[in-house]
DNA sequence: TCTATGACTCCGG
DNA sequence: CCCGGAGCCATAG
């Protein structure tokens, strides 16, 4: 069976999520609305959700509107997503990304 | 087919 | 910024 165009979102998505630059980050909003659909955010999620048994995806830096790592319990470890997110420079505190602004990387205006 | 759910986001208070 | 409620949409049962 030929595949959808639902599968070309979920590889869009994973194309973009590769293209985030070492040490930023970005949100699910972001991706869903440079892939032109803004409404979709949770399907952005849902990507990631699969993902990580697909190409190593840096999902680690992708969080929501808030830099919240709301990703962080579907992780092997409790903390693993921070850990990797600090192993790259990004300050975490309470689950949250500090300075979230200054690390934000824009699909839509970097690309 | 319908209902529930969620790695989301927006809006009003 | 925090909270509660509503909108969205693919997937699971």
């Amino acid at each position: 069976m030929l595949e959808l165009d639902n599968v070309n979102f979920f590889e869009r998505v994973y194309e973009v999520v590769r293209q985030i630059p070492y040490g930023r980050v970005t949100s699910y909003g972001a991706i869903a609305k440079y892939l032109g659909a803004p409404r979709s955010a949770r399907m952005v999620g849902w990507a990631m959700n699969v993902s990580h048994s697909m190409e190593e995806i840096p999902a680690h830096r992708v969080v929501n509107r808030k830099g919240l790592l709301t990703g962080k319990f579907h992780f092997d470890g409790t903390n693993l997503m921070q850990q990797l997110l600090e192993n790259e420079g990004v300050k975490v505190k309470d689950n949250q990304i500090v300075d979230f602004e200054k690390y934000f990387w824009d699909p839509m205006q970097e690309m």
